[in-house]
DNA sequence: CTGAAAGCGCTTACAG
DNA sequence: CTGAAAGCGCTTACAG
């Protein structure tokens, strides 16, 4: 910038108030400006300006996710981008991969880069530690799973209502034994699911089987070998409900080894590619990432632009796609 | 910092020292630093920390994908956030959608917050407005496709052999009328596909038929409504070559719709999901996005950390994965 | 409408 | 081992 304003023989300020479009340039001097900064191929300092700047907004985000090749992830991370960059906010993603410790240190690492807020689909299981950050100005939205020993805004799937109304449905259709597959019990929206599953049964009546359900399944190859011990063992399921995408995949592996995919009702939690391609095509209660990055993104800019409401709690209802494998009915005994 | 300084007693300098774990403070002095951090809930500012550094580094570098939620672009970026994160570097990420434009501002954007280094697959056809950037010490390095106009490091997939492995497949089982389903031909991968099938054509004695090649299918449903058109008129082919992702897909509709999935062969380029639960299972031409995407950074970074060699371009094999839909004969006549 | 001085939060280059 | 001064590239707060 300097350079810039000797070549074109005008102070710093009047290169400053050229490149920030300020309308009170004489039009020779903004040409003798713009002339001289092509010349030396001037490229403003965005992180400069930013430090010097009052409100010290550096417009950037951060956003912590599972995994940002993980589709559910994935289309959390572009609908907060495309929120983010219709007002010129940049994002600077993170992947946890279930590890508290990823979630801290990203975290510094973000708020040592100044970021203007942050959204967090959280690994840990304690956030108090951002308190101080929200304090001294950071914005901080939770998404996917809701914040621990921390008052922040929260967007959340609702995950016991979802998988209550799965349940349900294969409950209609005539079911009595249907076993649960489920994630790490750590992770809450794990819970939530099964306490939505188990409300299902009480509610209509069926007694809980502690046979029929499987926790702490975090991996396909997991969900696979429980799926195949369940439905080898004595007294089997006659339908299942997986409580998240890699263990509904995990379940189709299995039924198609045990050759049950047509005799066993199967509905997921999570909609997912080609489900609709499989045979039987597969029934599922659908998340709506979209729609939860999308309002994620947008409380948080809010809350960046003017801090002071109490934070709130978003829950986004879930949707039963009815495929065919959620509608196959149990044998007759 | 100045505040952390005032409560501790000592110099800005002393500060700086400690926060850079520089071993030159005696222990009483890094105490009471650090005490005073603590209690001041002191953030360093790693944005003042570049500006001032001497070589300037912002220890971030940019990525431009075609679109963060779709499964390719996701694998290369978290191979990339992988290799960045284990020296510290942050990620901006954006997504392009095949706009030139949107390649251009984000460019701009990313070079404004000065990153290190960017990391494109490109949209645009035209790169040589980087040319300035590269001499003003920005590494740049394209993954996916070439630069265009510009010299620089390159990370590509076997288009052109990749494809001609796969067309030589469907020869081998016999066929001789072989479908090719091509994305946008102004996209540099596309071309080399089809220039691939022309080839394996070519050398097998069989005359190209240009009534069986369907360009510019860059969404599911064209590709559906060409494949299902191409299908239904005279003289359909025998086996069809789907040129990416969901081309194949939709492509996989039609055949559905037709009742001929088992009955025409496919195969697809790019491996996807689920590719192995479907009946058929489909065989594909699979690339390797989490090496594409990983040797991508180490070479940014390498490039980041001493520039000088001249740019080189590195092409990354294919792999065919035989599942069964590529496996099937031609009808006899 | 234009500019000289001071300062954002930090590090460099010295001096002691 | 510690610190006072200067400066990274920019903007703020004044003055003219």
């Amino acid at each position: 910038m300097r350079d810039v304003a000797a070549l074109a023989g005008v102070s710093l300020k009047t290169v400053s108030r050229v490149v920030n479009e300020e309308p009170t340039v004489a039009v020779e001097l903004v040409a003798r400006v713009r002339l001289a900064a092509e010349r030396l191929n001037y490229q403003p300092n965005l992180t400069a300006s930013n430090l010097r700047r009052g409100d010290g907004k550096s417009a950037t985000i951060g956003l912590l996710v599972q995994d940002v090749s993980n589709p559910y992830s994935a289309a959390i991370y572009r609908a907060v981008e495309d929120v983010a960059g219709s007002v010129s906010v940049s994002v600077l993603a993170g992947s946890l991969d279930e590890d508290p410790d990823r979630e801290r240190e990203m975290t510094a690492d973000l708020i040592a880069r100044r970021v203007d807020g942050l959204i967090i689909a959280p690994a840990g299981q304690d956030h108090s530690y951002l308190q101080l950050e929200q304090r001294s100005g950071t914005a901080v939205v939770f998404v996917d799973r809701p914040p621990v020993l921390l008052a922040a805004d929260s967007v959340v799937a609702d995950n016991h209502d979802g998988t209550a109304a799965g349940v349900r449905h294969l409950l209609g259709h005539g079911h009595r034994r249907i076993g649960f597959l489920g994630d790490l019990s750590s992770i809450r929206s794990a819970l939530e699911r099964y306490e939505g599953y188990a409300e299902a049964l009480r509610t209509a009546g069926v007694p809980p089987d502690p046979g029929l359900v499987r926790h702490d399944l975090h991996s396909e190859e997991m969900a696979r070998a429980a799926c195949l011990e369940l439905l080898t063992g004595p007294n089997p399921p006659s339908a299942l409900f997986t409580a998240q995408n890699r263990i509904t995949v995990g379940a189709i592996h299995a039924l198609r080894t045990l050759r049950r995919e047509r005799s066993t009702a199967l509905i997921g939690f999570d909609d997912f590619e080609l489900a609709d391609l499989l045979q039987p095509a597969v029934t599922v209660v659908a998340q709506d990432p979209v729609a939860m990055g999308k309002l994620s993104a947008e409380l948080l800019l809010k809350r960046i632009a003017s801090r002071g409401s109490a934070p709130a709690r978003y829950v986004i209802p879930t949707r039963l796609i009815t495929r065919g494998s959620g509608e196959i009915p149990p044998r007759r005994r």
